[in-house]
RNA sequence: GCGACUGUAGCUCAGCGGUAGAGCUCUCGGUUGUGGUCCGAGUGGUCGCGGGUUCGAGCCCCGUCAGUCGCC
């Protein structure tokens, strides 16, 4: 069995489509949860799943370091390990030994690092980074790359993209031919058109099953990321995915679609769920904040999600207060839930034509800002 | 009844001659290819009470109240 992408519908730059894998489709533009360490924090897979989405992010980085992928691998998979039977992205393991690891070393070959959990020393090349994700079971790997720092000069961003574009050559060269499953190239440059449209004509002459749009979100603001994409991602196949790795928020995921992005991952809404942070379509809220000790009403009134069913700012701020663990767990099924609406919101809007008129609802109702206090 | 020790922010404590600090709490903000994290800002004290010494006292002296422990 094979993989596909097909679109179904385009508005503007915004596109609608379906990526097709033995393990399911994903409907696009997709939101993938993160689930790190073989689990989406706070919860169960069954529930994930009711949320909407169609596929979960791996990382490669975690997972070798514990359990190691040799275990994983020996135990049947990362799908049957972590009881999730749809398709599963995993990251290359660049970003987080750049943002986790310590004495990291950069050189030609990859990078050699001490673990953050025990200080023992690993080395990921292209190689190893393909054989890792190949015994997890990934069904999109992700070639692997240095996710180049922000801010940087120009000249810095250039020798960082160029050895991202050659270890994208051996990344490909080590997946070999896998029927069923995908290998995405990384593009990088930074904010810089010339280098983004380099690295673009490097992974195309390489070929790849999907293209990601990386280096983003890493400080430089949302203003420069959206300038970015609107040359970063026109540049790249329009007749395979596109991937911005790392976001967002939910303005920056509306921006992204806008600009033709058909996948993003993001760790805010599962993190924020433990960190009292709800996400809504009215904007953030902080359920810690005293204004909600005394409030029976749900988080939204609208939302579907089981939390906002049937539980109050109240109970949702006590427990938070005294960090009780279904804190987390409720906040982060709401999060979910809302991203996911919001990328079928997307998803219908586009397939309709009524981007235009989704996006400035979008932005209206955030405006309003959260429901007033009691 | 006697003795020792202790009384400083809501809590736990530091400061021991130059007109008060920390951590936590509390009130907020931040978190973008995840270490249930971390970072940042703010509110908050007649230093148990009353005298005294000193230019100046949480800090030294006297008294007093309260608590803890020990002894009778």
């Amino acid at each position: 069995m094979s993989t596909s992408f097909t679109l179904d519908a385009t508005d503007g730059m915004a596109r609608t489509g379906v990526i097709s894998t033995p393990r399911g489709d994903i409907r696009t533009p997709a939101f993938m949860p993160v689930g790190t360490a073989a689990t989406v924090k706070a919860m169960m897979p069954e529930s994930v799943r009711a949320t909407g989405a169609d596929i979960l992010l791996g990382n490669t980085y975690h997972l070798m370091l514990r359990p190691t992928a040799e275990r994983i691998d020996r135990l049947g998979g990362l799908h049957k390990f972590m009881n999730w039977d749809r398709p599963i992205l995993t990251d290359s393991g660049g970003f987080q030994v750049m943002s986790l690891a310590a004495l990291r070393k950069l050189t030609e070959s990859g990078v050699t690092f001490k673990s953050h959990i025990d200080g023992s020393r690993h080395e990921i090349t292209p190689e190893r980074s393909m054989e890792i994700q190949r015994l997890l079971g990934s069904d999109i790997v992700m070639a692997f790359d240095e996710c180049t720092p922000y801010p940087c000069t120009e000249a810095q961003a250039l020798e960082s993209m160029r050895l991202s574009m050659r270890w994208a050559q051996r990344s490909r060269d080590a997946f070999g031919d896998r029927p069923g499953h995908m290998l995405f190239g990384i593009q990088q440059g930074s904010v810089f058109a010339d280098q983004r449209a380099e690295s673009a004509e490097a992974l195309k002459s390489i070929s790849f099953d999907g293209y990601a749009v990386g280096g983003l979100a890493v400080g430089e603001g949302q203003e420069m990321m959206l300038r970015t994409l609107d040359f970063a991602t026109d540049m790249l196949p329009a007749d395979k995915p596109r991937y911005l790795m790392g976001v967002g928020k939910p303005d920056d995921i509306v921006g992204a679609v806008k600009r033709g992005i058909d996948m993003m991952d993001c760790v805010l809404p599962s993190r924020s769920g433990r960190t009292a942070q709800a996400w809504t379509r009215r904007g953030q809220v902080n359920m810690k904040n005293a204004r909600h000790q005394d409030d029976p009403r749900p988080l939204d009134e609208d939302c579907t999600c089981p939390t906002c069913r049937q539980y109050s700012r109240a109970y949702l701020h006590h427990v938070f207060r005294a960090q009780e663990m279904i804190s987390g767990m409720l906040l982060t099924w709401h999060n979910l839930h809302y991203y996911q609406e919001l990328m079928q919101g997307l998803r219908d809007a586009i397939g309709a034509g009524t981007f235009e008129a989704f996006e400035a609802r979008f932005h209206a109702l955030r405006a309003e800002g959260d429901i007033a206090p009691l």
